[in-house]
DNA sequence: CCTTGGCGTCAAGAAGTCGCTAAGACGCGC
DNA sequence: GCGCGTCTTAGCGACTTCTTGACGCCAAGG
């Protein structure tokens, strides 16, 4: 028998029994730790091992966490949950808002935050991970980075694909269009929705049987986009 | 079998009838009293004892309620349910405001006080944040800004949204009007109360099976709005 | 019994957003 | 330097959402 690899978790918390409680309980559980002591820390490290979750408190020293959820969703839609101090349910929202996936109060017990980072993780995994997505018509291939409709192949520009691969890899959710634009764009983009609407129309005419009244890429007007399956 | 430790209260009154009726009533059900003559009292004896709600009388001599409350937010996110009479209006808005979390007015009758308080400490056990909140009319998920009712997706405008996130993350919570204003609309709102009347009753449209009897999204008439589960 | 204040409701106009198209700019390979 | 695919930019009508004001209802207080 083969052994799965272990799930790579990465820790962010400066304060040292924190850390050292959430590095054994983790690993007991057979995972695999990294920890991080600071927001620059923390970005260097998931940029460099590519962590499956981020396990982020808020109240650092320096980058504040929240900058460091911006800073992971620019470019990665690795899961993240939150740890706070209940004091900060504004800084929980943001969090959130942000594109942080969960939060968890503390002091917190350690069964709670198992317990949502299972769910977190199986959330993000959806079963056996299939990195293929099919609709009634046309299947993506997220990891051969295909599209096929009927039974021809679609040709997405670069910017399209990274349009779709995004919105794809968060079905059902509401997409805000400052997340679509910093994470295809880049982290100063924020107000362009023109790009959006053209290249949304441009995948929309390649994919959608009924361009004009979409069924798969729904636009939620001020918000966002929400990919359907 | 083990016993739970009791849930203790921080009782902040100045008047000695009612300091010893809420105290035998509360002994009386199983709760851990303290009690608390003044606002200094109350803030020392709360950082002493770090107490699992507390009970403020808003009439207190010396250090005024609405300072107590200020001084524990400062700190601690500890439920606070604030006791006035009801002359008192502004005062019990302020509170609120200031961070409290329910309001009793009295004369208070014992068994609307023990009711209030009860669901007071549920919701703050089990931290907030799961990302679905569920009824039985409709569900809401937080984390995909999604929601179903039945089995029909309900569209929510970006304002609408806004507006029952911030009621459904405090849930059970008297919210009011301008803590929703300042919000959803910015800082620089407070008294633009017609706009909360024209949107609570969008809202109430799409979501409550009566909108003219609202079940869910309760107006408490000058204060603010409440969502109850 | 009447006034007052707060709320719910409705409708219309204002403001904002989106889809669509087409033209110009850019960058890469040749 | 040329051509091709791709991206950006601009503008317009259509549509959605927000604001605003008027009105009626109800409860509290004089």
């Amino acid at each position: 028998m083969t052994t799965a690899p272990a799930t790579r978790i990465l820790v962010v918390d400066d304060e040292p029994q924190i850390r050292s409680a959430l590095d054994v309980n983790l690993r007991a559980r057979g995972y695999a730790v990294d920890l991080a002591v600071s927001g620059e820390d923390a970005l260097h490290r998931a940029a460099a091992h590519h962590p499956d979750l981020v396990l982020l408190d808020l109240g650092l020293p320096g980058i504040d966490g929240l900058e460091v959820v911006r800073g992971l969703r620019g470019w990665t839609a690795v899961p993240i949950i939150v740890l706070s101090v209940r004091e900060a349910e504004a800084d929980k929202v943001a969090a959130l808002d942000a594109g942080a996936d969960d939060y968890v109060t503390k002091p917190f017990g350690m069964n709670e935050l198992l317990a949502r980072l299972r769910a977190t993780l199986r959330r993000h995994q959806p079963g056996p991970g299939q990195p293929v997505v099919r609709t009634d018509d046309f299947v993506i291939d997220l990891e051969a980075k295909r599209v096929v409709r009927g039974d021809v192949d679609v040709h997405l520009t670069p910017t399209e694909w990274a349009v779709v691969e995004y919105l794809v890899r968060h079905p059902g959710r509401l997409v805000t269009q400052r997340q679509l634009l910093q994470h295809v764009w880049g982290p100063q983009y924020e107000s362009e929705t023109n790009y959006l609407r053209v290249h949304l129309a441009a995948i929309r005419k390649k994919l959608e049987p009924n361009p004009s009244q979409p069924r798969y890429l729904i636009t939620e007007a001020g918000m966002g986009y929400r990919f359907e399956l």
